[in-house]
DNA sequence: CAGCGGACTTGCCGCAAAAGCA
DNA sequence: TGCTTTTGCGGCAAGTCCGCTG
């Protein structure tokens, strides 16, 4: 469709199919994290440590590609987001097998192997491909088209309905599809290979193939069904069989009756008040609270049922033994207390913590320890070497020498910027006139071994010493862990104050190595309620340096980064605190309202691409980039920060347009991660793009004419609360729904996993989250690669000792020259086949071990996808929820464990 | 309305504990 | 049981976005 959307002139009639949009996409993905490529203006590794090399290992594979196929026209294929399942779904395209993957049989289903294609793709790629399916998009596109020119866009009338359900709903990625190939956007992610490293190694395999089916086809297959809405059927939903909760097992969730109380989990967000303000934070005991959010949402729910359980560890929610103990012990008194709460008049203002509240009150109450701080330095008497001999240091001159010492073996000594920042930091410490005047002459060997040595005697320690140990530690840190807020007793997030180290900044960041000194209490603002005591100064003869009663916020403390000190670092909650959990949900649900709105927003957008005025024309070419390609906003950055780039601030270097539509993406984003992809757009999108870089130089803006500030306000007027980073939730979490939808078919619970983890995986393509190849990757691969060579020989053991026992021959000797055993064919053919199955499991780990080598999963997990569809559908297939929600997500998303199985993003 | 302070979310990594395996 | 691999989790850097100010 891309193509021809372009060509056809009506583009912007049509919008209502929505298909959308053109296609392509890939990404890259692979690529690196880093790696960097040629942009010039990005600089090129990041952060030492991670750099990505290039990586794509001989193997190649390691690049995949993915690339989407996208499915041609939406239409056709009503679900499938092109985004999502492209790769995801076996049909996967995007990604191309690894190269060398020995077997690489996709056969199996099972495993999707979608070869990931995240890194590199191939060259060329499927440019031309999805030319050819240009056409067919082209249509779809139209649909994109803004019916009228309303400005303010109204949602649907009925929200999540399926009224639209056309694809609107989907993200434009899904939609697009298809036409172009692989590549997409979105959803896509493909790559054709871009650029770089990656590339080498495509195979065509599967991928290309099937690439050459339409994707409708393909992705239709197994989702018949629901895809496109994401709706499920109620019948379906409903499960009678389910538990209490729904969920099947008795986890956590569960551990209410029925029309009780909201689950542990749920209580866990709300937690249980104290009994009383004044309770001594340090205090453990579970109080209780009721929750009242107000206006949550939730709200609905009585008040009984919300209370919540004493979330005496944090951690409560999620064990379920604990939790349940005590739950039970903490519900009667947290009744109680819920009464006097709402009684009391002095909560009832802010019992809730809402943050929507107008008046911006985040809390009532505030009772913390503070902050703890890491011990003071310890000299080590360790000499370094300069100019070959020991050198005297003075304790703090030491410190610093030996921050850099235990860095020697990472890649930051090997940055210029580094050593540099490091030594002018340094030599303020050391003096004008200290016999160490150049980090080249300095050696700090001694330093370093003798902190290999410890850390080695650290791991030599018995388990009970280190056992104690961590008690140790765990009582000295417990008063600071918990907070009481507003009666409620909450884990504190990061309480601990960092120490002094030495900056690492990622990517090419210009303050690499810079001393981050020392955190004291007079650096440091204390916030907590009016009337309780304020946390003592844990050194002895300092004082805070302020302390503050502000309401409104729901920090504990901060100080100046001392790196920038214009920034803060800050001590808050944890995430499964309930103030945290209110935001996280709010989050969702603004997502959630995106998506009555997504097909009016399209509609204006696809309406602006051909404005005259070149900001709206910008502000549209933004927009699309963002809702496709899910890209971030890109605020504008400082000279002293690392040279990254997102949406707004890309720059004329960092997109190619290669005709007839297709644009290349290669630039540095967020903590310096690459982003390549190759996304074939509507033909009014790539004239504009051509256009906002002619006359521009490779360092330009391309869009010059906006800034994050203008594009939220322009995106406020078409849906409220909205902004640039909603898109990335709700394309995250959308597709992560129809992935699930399309991909789920029944089956054993390790199926379902599986199914679960592909959809997870397609959204953590899509926000482009990466991480490094693990240092024994390869050594991994090439074990398994060995096992499957000695099954292999077994198994031709085997069939020569098969054909010979069907003669009536006894068996070939073994490889140790001994005899074997007599066997009957029967029993040689099973041993056969047996082994064949051994090899194809073996075959399907390195596939997927490949695959997702460079992606990482737990950062969509954690932030961009509604816990609420992942409950959901544990709810409806009888998955427990624990195999999809470790202890912290668990506790975290408490909010979310009530849903119904029938629950729709 | 640009600039900036400020508050909060997002993101990758490394280490250690846990789980898996021979 | 000892070793390897995976998972969990903390650390902290790096984004987004808001609202105030001049």
């Amino acid at each position: 469709m891309a193509v021809e959307a372009f060509a056809k002139t009506n583009l912007m009639e049509d919008i209502d199919d929505d298909d959308d949009m053109p296609l392509v996409f890939k990404r890259s993905s692979t690529t690196s994290k880093q790696n960097q490529s040629n942009s010039s203006s990005q600089k090129q590794d990041g952060r030492s440590g991670r750099q990505v090399p290039d990586v794509r290992s001989p193997n190649g594979q390691s690049s995949s590609t993915h690339k989407v196929k996208t499915a041609a026209s939406s239409k056709a294929s009503p679900a499938v987001s092109p985004l999502t399942s492209p790769k995801a779904a076996p049909l996967s395209s995007r990604t191309s097998p690894a190269p060398n993957f020995r077997t690489s049989p996709a056969p199996n289903s099972r495993t999707p192997p979608a070869p990931n294609s995240r890194t590199s793709p191939a060259p060329n790629s499927r440019p031309s491909s999805s030319a050819g399916n240009q056409a067919k998009n082209v249509n779809q596109q139209s649909n994109i088209a803004p019916k009228e020119s309303k400005q303010a866009i109204e949602p649907k009338s009925e929200p999540n309905d399926e009224a639209e359900d056309s694809e609107d709903d989907k993200p434009l990625s899904a939609r697009v599809p298809s036409g172009l190939s692989k590549s997409n956007s979105i959803h896509a992610n493909n790559v054709l290979g871009t650029s770089t490293s990656v590339q080498k190694s495509r195979p065509p395999k599967k991928e290309d193939s099937d690439d050459e089916i339409p994707l409708a086809s393909r992705f239709q297959m197994k989702s018949s069904a629901g895809a496109s809405t994401s709706k499920f059927s109620s019948s379906e939903e409903v499960k009678p069989k389910i538990r209490q909760n729904g969920l099947p097992s008795a986890t956590v969730l569960s551990k209410r009756p029925p029309g009780e109380v909201k689950s542990a989990a749920q209580a866990s967000v709300k937690k249980p008040r104290l009994s009383d303000a004044s309770t001594p934070v340090s205090s453990k005991q579970p109080s209780v609270k009721t929750e009242k959010k107000t206006e949550d949402d939730d709200d609905e729910v009585p008040l009984s049922q919300r209370i919540k359980k004493a979330v005496a560890s944090a951690s409560a929610s999620a064990s379920k033994v604990s939790s349940v103990k005590k739950a039970t012990k903490v519900v009667s008194s947290s009744m109680k207390k819920t009464k006097k709460k709402l009684k009391k008049p002095k909560y009832s203002k802010s019992s809730k913590l809402q943050p929507s509240s107008g008046d911006g009150q985040k809390w009532t109450t505030l009772e913390h320890n503070g902050v703890i701080f890491p011990p003071p330095y310890k000299p080590h008497g360790v000499k370094m070497l300069y100019k070959g001999k020991p050198v005297d240091l003075t304790p703090e001159q030491e410190e610093v020498a030996t921050m850099y010492a235990v860095m020697l073996d990472t890649e930051y000594l090997t940055k210029q910027q580094f050593k540099e920042n490091f030594m002018n930091d340094w030599r303020k410490i050391l003096g004008k006139n200290h016999v160490i005047q150049k980090l080249e002459e300095c050696n700090f060997t001694p330093i370093y071994e003798w902190h290999q040595s410890e850390k080695e005697k650290k791991k030599q320690m018995s388990s009970e010493e280190k056992k104690a140990l961590r008690e140790e530690k765990l009582k000295q840190e417990e008063k600071y862990m918990w907070a009481i807020v507003d009666g409620v007793k909450e884990k504190v997030g990061n309480f601990r104050v960092e120490p002094p180290g030495l900056f690492r900044g990622r990517g090419e960041h210009p303050k690499m190595g810079k001393l981050k000194r020392r955190i004291r209490p007079n650096d440091i603002t204390i916030n907590i309620g009016k009337g309780v005591p304020v946390p003592e100064c844990p050194i002895p003869g300092q004082r805070w340096k302020e302390v503050r009663h502000d309401n409104t916020v729901t920090w504990l403390a901060f100080w100046n980064d001392p790196i920038n000190p214009r920034e803060f670092k800050y001590v808050f909650l944890a995430a499964s605190s309930s103030l945290k959990g209110q935001s996280d949900k709010e989050k969702y649900e603004k997502a959630r309202r995106l998506k009555d709105y997504i097909e009016g927003i399209r509609s204006a957008y696809t309406k602006d691409f051909t404005s005259k005025d070149p900001v709206k024309r910008q502000i549209a070419v933004a927009t699309y980039l963002i809702d496709k390609l899910a890209l971030r906003a890109g605020n504008e950055k400082d000279d002293d920060e690392a040279d990254t780039v997102g949406c707004c601030t890309l720059k004329v270097e960092n997109v190619e347009p290669v005709p007839p539509n297709i644009l290349k993406f290669d630039f540095l984003g967020k903590d310096s991660i690459r982003y390549q992809n190759e996304v074939a757009v509507y033909e009014p999108v790539f004239k504009a793009i051509q256009q906002f870089r002619s006359g521009k130089k490779g360092g330009d803006d391309l869009f010059d004419k906006l800034d994050t500030s203008k594009l939220n306000a322009h995106l406020k007027e078409l849906m409220p609360g909205l902004t640039a980073k909603v898109f990335r939730t709700y394309n995250a979490s959308f597709t992560l729904e129809q992935q699930l939808t399309k991909l789920t078919q029944g089956g054993e619970l390790a199926d379902k996993v599986a199914v679960y983890n592909v959809a997870n995986k397609e959204v953590a393509i899509i926000c482009n989250h990466q991480r490094t190849v693990s240092k024994s990757h390869s050594v991994q691969i090439s074990r398994l690669n060995e096992k499957i060579d000695e099954l292999k020989a077994i198994l031709e053991e085997f069939k020569v000792d098969l054909a010979r026992a069907k003669k009536g021959k006894p068996p070939v000797k073994g490889a140790d020259g001994k005899a074997k055993r007599n066997l009957t064919p029967e029993a040689l053919q099973k041993k056969i086949d047996q082994t064949n199955v051994k090899i194809d499991n073996i075959e399907r780990q390195i596939e997927t071990k490949e695959e997702l080598k460079t992606v990482a999963l737990g950062t969509s997990k954690i932030n961009y996808l509604d816990p609420r569809i992942t409950v959901a559908w544990c709810k409806r297939h009888e998955v427990p929820i624990e195999k999809m929600f470790n202890k912290s997500l668990l506790a975290k998303f408490a909010w979310a464990m009530d849903v119904e199985p029938s629950f729709t993003f």
